[in-house]
RNA sequence: GGAGGAGUUCCCGAGUGGCCAAAGGGGGCAGACUGUAAAUCUGUUGCGUUUCGCUUCGGUGGUUCGAAUCCACCCUCCUCCA
């Protein structure tokens, strides 16, 4: 399913083969957690904006509007009108955000719901049925997601349990797709690797869930408290006990200056809310480093955001429109300014593949890594 | 013409002798955001040589150790009566 064109370094250019298509690796994933880029945006755009993969949430889709309904009205693909592939995650990164909301046990985790209080359970085969309804390309494993830093044996335990329940995801995966009447019979499963910031936990519990032969492999718990450098020194701790064989996935992460950083440290796979929350907050990324368009300097500016991106609001429209449109609150201030930044970070990726494919990755990086995560300096 | 009411910082609006450069909201300016409880949250918003000084609550003058606050006159606006 998964293949290695070339290398360089650490830095892997695959495919990697699922039910809806072919992507090309390293990706970057567009999150719409309620099956949407929040700022009004369609599946119908991200073709437009060069999305590859589509990412959604089992927490949130099981709540409202509910996986059954879903299933029912023919799988999420159908029902968002998205046919390339789509992710889901497990439900593992609200045991982390919904913290104040939940309880853990050795079964699963109780949560009440965000919405109206109501409980939710949810352990690995609940994480495992939903995401099955919702027929999405690749599951993830339900995991706790822990944040950093947290005290070491908690952290021991907890990535204990995290692999006993990823024998079970593993279980009922097996046991859902080989159903006759399943949604998607090819959905793939990705384990995730937990351990907080403690290289020790980290190297034991990714050879235990190694062994189990999952389609793909995430590196969870990181970019949630810890300093950059360390979620790096994480990084290369765990990937040497990654299987070569299998894509890597670094969740959650990150800044593009992490994406090329992941990238050098040999991960394939990265999707992160950053782009979108930060177009909706006005802070645009450029070739040139980042942009805060509500800032007054942009008032009488009649550039497009970036001189050389060929998404939908820089092919019409200038700084200053787009500064009015998101000072006077209008919707399409936040749409447009979401495309930008999710075709940017494709844009980012898809120059990343092009480096590695011409063996100048490393140029790429020293010129771009750190760069593109600051202001821009002058112009 | 008569009787009431009101004028506060960019705007709205609290404040009726000292703890007031003045609550709160809006607007402005800036910052944060990493598997989305986020169209959210935070800071700041009279000037300066900043543990202090200066200017400012419609205007002018006064009372007082001290005035946005009390008094006199004036200006402007609103309501009612003629």
């Amino acid at each position: 399913m998964f293949e290695i064109l070339k290398q360089e370094g650490k830095a892997r250019r695959g495919t990697f083969i699922c039910a809806h298509g072919v992507v090309q690796t390293p990706v970057f994933m567009n999150v719409g957690t309620q099956g949407a880029i929040k700022g009004a945006v369609s599946a119908h755009d991200l073709k437009e904006i060069g999305c590859q993969v589509e990412l959604s949430n089992t927490y949130h889709l099981h709540l409202r509007p509910g996986d059954g309904a879903i299933r029912q009205l023919g799988g999420l693909h159908k029902f968002m009108d998205w046919d390339g592939p789509i992710l889901t995650d497990s439900g593992g990164f609200q045991v982390f955000s919904l913290s104040g909301l939940r309880k853990i046990t050795e079964e699963g985790v109780t949560f009440s719901s965000h919405i109206d209080g109501r409980r939710i359970f949810m352990g690995p085969e609940e994480s495992m049925r939903i995401q099955a309804n919702l027929g999405s390309d690749i599951a993830m494993a339900f995991d706790e997601c822990v944040e950093n830093p947290s005290p070491y044996e908690y952290v021991k335990s907890s990535c204990e349990r995290t692999a006993r329940w990823l024998e079970r995801c593993v279980a009922e995966h097996s046991r859902l797709n080989s159903l006759a009447n399943v949604v998607n019979p090819y959905q793939q499963l990705f384990g995730i690797n937990q351990g907080g910031t403690f290289p020790d936990l980290r190297v034991w519990h990714m050879d235990q869930i190694a062994k189990l032969n999952c389609d793909g492999y995430a590196i969870g718990g990181l970019a949630v408290g810890e300093p950059t450098q360390v979620m790096y020194d994480i990084i290369d701790a765990v990937e040497p006990h990654m299987p070569l064989d299998k894509p890597r996935y670094l969740m959650g992460v990150g800044t593009p200056s992490n994406i090329i950083e992941g990238v050098a440290r040999g991960i394939d796979f990265f999707d992160c809310v950053m782009p979108a929350r930060n177009a909706r907050h006005g802070k645009l990324y450029t070739w040139n480093g980042t942009i805060n368009i509500k800032n007054e300097r942009y008032k009488l500016d009649p550039r497009p955001i970036d001189s050389t991106c060929c998404c939908p609001a820089c092919k019409s429209f200038s700084r200053a429109y787009l500064r009015h449109l998101l000072t006077a609150g209008e919707m399409l201030a936040m749409r447009l300014a979401v495309l930008h930044n999710l075709h940017f970070y494709n844009e980012l990726m898809a120059r990343i593949r092009e480096s590695i494919d011409n063996g100048t990755f490393l140029n790429f990086r020293s010129q771009y890594s750190g760069l593109l995560d600051r202001p821009v300096q002058e112009e």
